[in-house]
RNA sequence: GUGGUUGUGGUGAAGUGGUUAACACGCCGGAUUGUGGCUCCGGUAUUCGAGGGUUCGAUUCCCUCCAGUCACCCCA
């Protein structure tokens, strides 16, 4: 118990680290490049504006919250995911005010209390991008290649975008009653799930793998055909849009969010061999959701990353850099008389910013020489009693194998010159 | 929340109802005086996820729990 981290998490290894620090670089490179501005939020929130916002009849709502009562008996939630507590933000501190158009990133922990599985975890780590403001269809694009352009940036291959509309709060609703219509008699008929979905969200029915239900849906109405004028118009743009912009796009009329907040543009950036959770990215508009948050109507549109998810395709594909972790200078200490020269010479290199490490075990001049060895030490620095009263050090070139006896005075300079040339 | 599957040292893994739980890698130490990477030698699990039960006896059989893993649900 006490060895164990709660389930559904991972510790991030000094093994592993450099993976995530390489992902983390390509995400702030690219929001650079796209202009978007990174924002924090705080890990956990009023429970209230997860309900809200993300909708009281969803999955993530009813059954995969972290939430709790703090001393002040109020009840807070760890984030599920960010755009609700983006759009809190957004609405706390007034950004609207500053500029017509906010473009914000965030990258952190997420939490959800689901059955771990290959991909999905408790706490996870998701990277976002928000464009709050406009409606116009060129930020759908921008959003969207922002984040195919960062997978592929990374060097993913056979991704797969998948787009739709899932219209508004004028068409969704005729969309619904004609999808429950066609339904209607199958209803005996398909699986338990679908049976449920029937009145919670009838689209999911769609998209159920069960192949009894799918051959029940064949048939079923298009959302695509169902939508508004003004729908139908932007979802038009977008793909043109998308088109001349050389992305390539499947329409996937079943594409469903599971977050109530969703209108409009939906879409979603698979990569099969990930197994059942092969969605890495996922997003689209909720022009309602800041109105739902207090706010003034606002459109707004955004997507979301699960970066382990990322991670697991970029192994699959071996693209995960290796990191070097080679130190350039291990100093070698060789009894008690020498320790305090030893630690002082570290010292000196370091503010010459020369990498340097030294042994703090007290082991055998042998053993040092393998931990430098290790440490892929580029030079070795020696020095034990004989040299402290000779005020020399023995340089090791640790590739050529050659050494020399050098001043103690001459060392850190030498050295400077050797690495940093 | 449901179902399948797995759980032996730091890691990958053999193995059996009964004296000292293979092997490989890793790690630690050594191969004459103060020197790495190769080689060789030695040391590295009072214990087989945890707790019960069956048994003369269990790591091996049964139960419960915990954890990993995969799938459903759902999602990134």
């Amino acid at each position: 118990m006490l060895t164990t981290g709660p389930r559904g998490t991972k510790d991030i290894l000094p093994d592993t680290i450099g993976q995530w620090l390489y992902v983390e670089k390509t995400v702030r490179d690219i929001c650079e490049l796209y202009g978007y501005k990174e924002i924090r939020t705080p890990i956990f929130e009023h429970t209230e504006l997860f309900l809200r916002g993300i909708g009281e009849t969803t999955d993530v709502v009813e059954k995969e919250m972290y939430t709790f009562i703090d001393r002040g008996k109020r009840s807070l939630t760890l984030r599920p995911e960010n755009t609700a507590a983006t759009v809190r933000a957004y609405l706390e501190h007034k950004l609207y005010a500053d500029i017509a158009v906010n473009k914000l990133f965030y990258i952190g922990s997420m939490f959800r209390y689901d059955r771990p599985q290959a991909g999905r975890y408790r706490e996870f780590h998701q990277f976002g991008v928000e464009a709050l403001g406009t409606l116009n269809p060129a930020i759908d694009a921008e959003i969207i290649m922002l984040a195919v352009q960062f997978l592929k940036t990374l060097g993913l291959n056979d991704l797969k975008l998948a787009l739709n509309s899932v219209g508004c709060p004028n068409c969704r609703p005729v969309y619904r009653e004609r999808l429950q219509e066609f339904f209607r008699d199958k209803l005996e008929v398909l699986c338990s799930d679908c049976q449920s979905r029937y009145d919670r969200n009838p689209m999911r029915i769609l998209d159920c793998k069960n192949e009894h239900c799918k051959e029940l849906s064949m048939g079923a109405p298009n959302i695509t055909d169902c939508l508004c004028d003004e729908c139908t118009d932007h979802f038009e743009q977008v793909k043109s849009l998308l088109t001349e912009a050389g992305i390539e796009f499947e329409l996937d009329p079943r594409l469903v969010r599971g977050l109530d907040y969703y209108t409009k543009t939906a879409f979603e950036i698979q990569y099969a061999p990930l197994g059942a959770q092969s969605a890495v990215a996922g997003g689209g508009r909720y022009d309602g959701l800041i109105e739902e948050c207090g706010g003034s109507p606002t459109p707004a549109i955004g997507f979301a990353v699960g970066l382990e998810r990322v991670l697991l395709a970029l192994e699959k594909q071996a693209l995960l850099p290796g990191v070097s972790q080679a130190t350039d200078v291990f100093v070698v200490a060789l009894g008690v008389t020498a320790q305090k020269p030893a630690f002082k010479l570290l010292c000196d290199l370091r503010a010459k910013s020369i990498k340097a490490s030294m042994d703090f075990a007290g082991r055998s001049l042998k053993a040092q020489m393998k931990q430098a060895n290790k440490a892929m030490a580029r030079y070795v620095v020696m020095l034990g009693e004989n040299e402290v009263n000779d005020s020399c050090v023995i340089l090791k070139d640790m590739i050529t194998s050659d050494q020399e006896k050098i001043a103690i005075q001459e060392i850190v300079n030498k050295l400077y010159a050797e690495v940093k040339d």
